[in-house]
DNA sequence: CGCTCATTTCACAAATTTGTGAAGTTAAGG
DNA sequence: CCTTAACTTCACAAATTTGTGAAATGAGCG
C-alpha cells in the first residue's frame, strides 16, 4: 500500500536511496552536502527543489544547502531557475546532467595530459622516468578519446 | 647542459612536476600524500623507490610514506617488494598501472549501479523520480560497458 | 520607497584529515 | 641470541573541511 503524506513517503522510501548513494558519490570524491543535494534533487519529480525542500527533507541547514547549491552550479550540474512572481529559487537539475558530468571528466582528462606531456617534456624522455610519464600520457589520451567517442554514441543511440 | 647530481637533478627537473601532478590527483579526490607517492614513482627509473628515498625526494616522513603506500597497496597501485637479502622494501608501481586503476573504476561504477537500481526499485518506476534513477542507471551502465570495452580495446593494441 | 521573506555570507564550533616524532615491531646479520 | 636497521603504529598537534546560527543582502510586493 502506497504511502500518501509526500514528506513521510520521503523519508520511508527515498530517504535511504538518498543517503546511500549520496555515500557512493561521497567516497568518489564529491563533498557530502552536494551530493546529498544532488542525490536528492534525482529523486524528485521534475529533478528541481527549492532550498527549503530541500532543507527540510535533508534536515539540512539554508546555509548549507545554499553552499552545496553553488558547488553544483560551478561545476555545472545545476542551474538555478526563478519561479517568475515568486522570491523561490528553484535549483534544477541540469537535463543531462549525467552526460554533461562526463563531458566534464573529459577536461579533467585533458588538465593531466597537459601537466603529464609538460612533464615528460621537462624530465626528458631520454630518461626512464620521463618515458613512463609520456606513456602515462598516451594511456590516457587513448581513453580520453574513447570517452568522448562513447558520449557522441551516446547520444546518437536509437531512442 | 644536464645535471650530474641524481637529488639535484630531482629537485629542478622532476619535482615541479611531481608536485603539480600530484595536485591534479588531489583535486580529483586522491589522498594528497598518496598523490605524491604515486607521481614520485612515476618517475622514477624503474617505477619502484624505497621508503627512504621517497621521505627524501618529497621532504616527508617516514610515518607519512608509510601511510601512503599503505593506502596505495590496498587500491592496488602499488606492490611492496623485498630485495632478497636487505631489509629495505621498495614500493614498485603495478606494471600496468593505469589500466588496472581503470579497472578498478570499473568496479565503482558497478557499485553506484548496484545503489540506484536499487533505489529506483525501492523508489518505483511508477514516479518520475524512481524513472530518472533507473534511467542514470542505464546510462551509466552504457559508459560501463563502453569503459571496458575501451580497456579490452587497449590491451589488444598494435604494439 | 520601504517591507518582507528567501537566500547568501560570515564567524565560529565541531569533526575530519593530515603529517610528525617517538615508541614499537620485525627481520637481517653478526 | 642480541644488535641494529627499516618500517609501522600510536598519540597528538596542525590544518582543513563541514555545517550552523545570526546578520546581511536583495528581489518582489504593496
Amino acid at each position: 500500500m502506497a504511502d500518501d503524506d509526500p514528506l513521510e513517503d520521503y523519508e520511508e522510501r527515498v530517504s535511504p536511496f538518498v543517503e546511500r548513494f549520496a555515500a557512493d558519490l561521497t567516497e568518489a570524491g564529491m563533498q557530502r552536502m552536494a551530493s546529498r543535494v544532488f542525490a536528492c534533487l534525482l529523486t524528485s519529480d521534475d529533478g528541481a527543489l527549492t532550498s527549503a525542500e530541500l532543507s527540510e527533507r535533508l534536515q539540512a541547514s539554508p546555509a548549507a544547502i545554499s553552499g552545496a547549491v553553488r558547488y553544483l552550479s560551478q561545476v555545472g550540474m545545476v542551474s538555478r531557475q526563478r519561479d517568475p512572481g515568486s522570491r523561490r529559487e528553484r535549483y534544477q537539475l541540469h537535463h543531462d546532467v549525467w552526460y554533461t558530468t562526463l563531458l566534464n571528466r573529459d577536461q579533467v582528462l585533458n588538465r593531466w595530459l597537459v601537466t603529464l606531456n609538460a612533464g615528460a617534456e621537462a624530465i626528458g624522455t631520454d630518461t626512464p622516468g620521463g618515458r613512463r610519464v609520456r606513456e602515462s600520457a598516451e594511456f590516457l589520451e587513448f581513453m580520453r578519446k574513447g570517452l568522448e567517442d562513447l558520449l557522441k554514441r551516446w547520444q546518437s543511440r536509437p531512442p
